[in-house]
DNA sequence: AGATTATGGTTCTATTATAGAAACATGTGA
DNA sequence: TCACATGTTTCTATAATAGAACCATAATCT
């Protein structure tokens, strides 16, 4: 069906994280409890196209400038720095907190892009960051208005907490989805990382199915209280309509699935 | 040797480029001359990892949102944006037109950071742009550089023309590549694009291998006379030592080959 | 409306590329 | 000097892939 040693290769690829950035052959081999000679052959056919490069002096592989180009090219795509970003910027000005935008892809979220928070104090990340659905605000968010079997889906792959505070019960989590969705935003704390708050709203395509994620992120200890909550999801509802409308204007589709 | 299977995989990833950046299986497998069963394969499991994904409606293939992580790694790892982008938007800033770091990697240059000119009219590329190392003026720069056998490898790689102004002689590369070794930097007009400018200078690693270069480049028509020429030189060169001195600090690894 | 010709997707098996062990070359630290 | 790392290469049984043929479906032409 599909072709095992593409698959394998790309494999050995989600090892060269950020913790994780460099690999020697047999080091990787034995992470990956495989033969050295496979690893070294897909190492070096990457190398070839420039998707990996080895340091002659330590040997070692890591993430090439291949990456760039492709990276590029998917955001120019997306071209949110012209209109979207804006609005983004708004946002954070307003509520002096980081706003993201997150992308629903598979069973994930990956953040695409981001308007920091002018304030020394900040909640950051980068572009590309994924994070499963069912942590966080801007994914729950997106989580709660996806349709029951793709809920089920997620729920029965295996939930790990990223801190204490993740729910990781299948039964509360589809409680907390479910009143998310009727009130139509999100909001966590310590769900993702342990001293962070999140405000999410949902963006959808023109078929109504959401597809993204507008979210505002901060330090805890600036939490809104819960008088001054319905404030900032008034704005960052604002925000999130405008670039609905952005969204619906070019028919807007990143396809997800 | 190499994995035929991952091989012919990421030579299909190439079709996917700014100017077809979707493809359909049996309209690339045309194009590629092969067998679309190959192709339909190699399109899905790219897909399954996030690395393409499908227009449900029109069943074309584009590049996914992995990408967007992989390509954030690798420009977290250069980690430009701190020290090395404010010298290049002094430069900007000083002689009123765009300035570029650009990368050696393997037989081209990529494109790693972008100081743009404040002007309206201003010469504008994207992060990730890919071009062979005998054209225009940041890349020259690199070449000029090289070893005498990698300068052959390139020359008799065979040569395209970008405008009527680009170099393909070999004889006439070697010898202006000569001059630039010997003077330092690379003046060219015209080049890589008709109506560009670019003024470029090299970057080394601390083995003293050219790794990289810094260049101005803008409309022609602002090119600067002859008699200007040398203090945009001094600018340029003002940066690129500031820039060489961080990378000598850090002992600055990216590796080429 | 029916025929034609596209498309994406699936199945099958001869062929071929790959897996994985073993060996090699080189460097390093004991 | 020996032992044990490392990356790299070679070999062949075996398993994965190539590629033709086929299916289902949608659009286009007659």
């Amino acid at each position: 069906m599909t072709l095992k040693t593409l698959d394998n290769s790309l494999e050995v690829l989600k090892y060269f994280n950020k913790e994780n950035p460099t690999w020697g052959v047999r080091e990787l081999a034995k992470e990956m409890n495989i033969s050295h000679s496979i690893i070294y052959r897909i190492l070096t056919t990457f190398e070839q196209h420039g998707f990996l490069i080895q340091n002659p002096e330590t040997k070692k592989y890591e993430l090439g400038l291949r990456f760039l180009e492709y990276g590029q090219m998917v955001r120019d795509k997306l071209n949110l720095s012209d209109f979207v970003l804006p609005i983004m910027k708004n946002v954070a000005d307003t509520v002096k907190e980081s706003v993201f935008l997150t992308w629903l892809d598979g069973t994930d979220g990956v953040t695409v892009e981001i308007a920091e928070s002018s304030q020394t104090i900040k909640f950051s990340v980068s572009i590309g960051t994924r994070t499963p659905l069912y942590i966080g605000a801007s994914c729950k968010t997106m989580m709660a208005f996806l349709p029951a079997e793709r809920k089920k889906e997620i729920t029965d792959h295996g939930m790990k907490k990223l801190t204490p505070d993740t729910i990781t019960d299948p039964d509360a989590l589809l409680a907390d989805l479910e009143k998310i969705q009727q009130q139509g935003w999100c909001f966590t704390t310590g769900e993702y990382a342990h001293s962070v708050f999140g405000l999410g709203v949902p963006l959808f395509n023109n078929k109504r199915e959401v597809i993204a994620s507008l979210t505002i992120a901060g330090p805890i200890y600036r939490k809104p209280t819960e008088d001054r909550l319905p404030e900032m999801i008034n704005v960052l509802q604002y925000g999130a309509m405008n670039i609905q409308r952005y969204f619906d204007q070019y028919s807007f589709k990143l396809y997800h699935e």
